[in-house]
DNA sequence: CCATCTTTGTGCACGCGTTCACAAAGACAT
DNA sequence: ATGTCTTTGTGAACGCGTGCACAAAGATGG
């Protein structure tokens, strides 16, 4: 979700639904589970299962990608693989900078799940001069002011925010500047950045409160059975 | 985002759009730091420049609220502030459970953010009796025998997941019958829930994958100029 | 070759969410 | 009291996403 400048018209990239794009990751595991267990074909209907989704709509999302179904079979499994996976770019290498080497980064750079789909950790990155040179995942944590440098040399476009909240701007400006184009911000800020950059945002003092407030509701729907039960709410001064 | 059965139809709760719900959080973290350098009363438009939001969508979520405005002035900051903490249950304090203290449970149970907005983390819980006893964040890792009793004792309805995918459905299971109903998972799988049972999930992969694929989309737009610039795709058999 | 059966691909309708644009409300000065 | 000016609250239009329901495609068996 890019934050700062929200005129990106739902942006249907290639004709590809932003919602379908979000989608496309969840099958993809869902077959590579039926790939490892060498499945050779699968309905629509057990994917849809096994991704948690509605078997119309991913029949309508492969629709996107062109038709790679058999009527009266279902989808070959590793075609599918290899077409979602082109799809979204993992057959190819991408390099990832990891800013903020504290308990969520050090976690994130740890994560086995990164190198996994293609993404490699090009280099960890900390302000903390105390860090410098400690190994972290068996990658020495290096200076802030090595930015520029790696992610020209490494040619790294994505770039994962693990800073307090009041240093995630600034670093963001220096990732742009120095050629990044995406940016997953792990602190609880709102980041501004030029066209053309995409922002994706993991909050979870956001989504507890969601959370909250639902937990909230069914609490009340269950202990009061007044029509109106919450305070009607007055301006004070 | 709920996954089990998404049969919900988009629970238009108390008459506040899903939609907004996931915002207020969004406009509480804007506000307080108003609030915090005691700005009395500020416009739709500069609050909604700071949350990154559409100012008519702003107003539109908050008159779901209830009028809050004074036309010609703006919103009143605490005021607004009360009125978003109550909805969002924040008021109240929410006893959390953080299952799997691995790296992302350990720098989760060290996240300050969490005790801010009335989270308290009741306990710290995982299957590796190794770890029983250890400290983490202060607090002592106990064994996940003890979830039945400590869900009960300390009337916890709200879980995170931390733990490997694998042992996810199971955890999730026991935190239900334990009498949790809301879930955060970290895990990438996902989970099949009773109704009632809200489930959230963070997915580094899949939002890792999202930019990867826009990443791409950039990138071919400037180096081809091909009108289709991909394989026609056959299918293989 | 034909009949049957399974499953895809999609037309269609509907509802939610977003945004524009403006009338009404109220503050504030004179 | 009246006028001006700011800003809210919302009606209306539009577009995206979802899911039903079904025709067409193709596999499979006789
Ligand atoms: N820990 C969690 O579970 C968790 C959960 C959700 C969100 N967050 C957010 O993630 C961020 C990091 O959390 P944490 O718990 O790891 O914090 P932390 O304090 O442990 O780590 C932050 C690291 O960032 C480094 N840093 C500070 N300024 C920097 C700069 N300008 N450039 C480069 N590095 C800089 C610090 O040296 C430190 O190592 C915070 O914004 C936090 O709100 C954390
Ligand atoms: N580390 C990250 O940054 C990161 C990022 C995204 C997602 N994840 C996901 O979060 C989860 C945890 O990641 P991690 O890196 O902390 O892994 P980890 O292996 O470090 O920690 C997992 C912990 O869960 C415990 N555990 C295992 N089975 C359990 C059970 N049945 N009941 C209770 N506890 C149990 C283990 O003892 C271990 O302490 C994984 O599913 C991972 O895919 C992690």
């Amino acid at each position: 979700m890019a934050t700062g400048r929200s005129h990106r018209p739902a942006t249907r990239s290639r004709g590809i639904p932003e919602a379908t794009v979000a989608r496309l990751p969840l099958y993809l595991r869902a077959l590579t589970a039926l790939s490892e267990r060498s499945v050779p074909t699968v309905s629509s209907e057990e994917l849809a299962a096994a991704a948690g989704v509605n078997s119309a709509k991913l029949r309508k999302d492969f629709s996107y990608l062109g038709s790679y179904g058999t009527r009266g079979v279902g989808y070959d499994v590793e075609y599918l693989v290899y077409q979602i996976s082109r799809e979204l770019g993992l057959t190819q290498d991408w390099p990832v900078v990891i800013v903020g080497i504290g308990n969520l980064g050090a976690a994130l750079a740890n994560y086995g799940g990164f190198a996994s789909r293609g993404f490699r950790v090009a280099a960890l990155l900390d302000a903390d001069t105390a860090l410098a040179g400690k190994l972290v995942a068996g990658l020495p944590v290096r200076h802030i002011d090595e930015l520029e440098t790696i992610v020209a040399d490494s040619q790294v476009s994505i770039g994962v925010i693990a800073t307090p909240a009041g240093a995630a701007q600034e670093v963001t400006d220096r990732l742009v500047a120095a050629g990044v184009t995406s940016i997953l911000n792990f602190a609880p800020t709102v980041l501004s950045v030029p066209d053309g950059v995409d922002v994706r945002k993991v909050d979870l003092s956001i989504e507890l409160q969601i959370l909250a407030f639902h937990e909230q509701r069914k609490a009340g729907d269950e202990d009061r059975q007044e029509p109106d039960g919450d305070v009607p709410a007055v301006m004070p001064a």
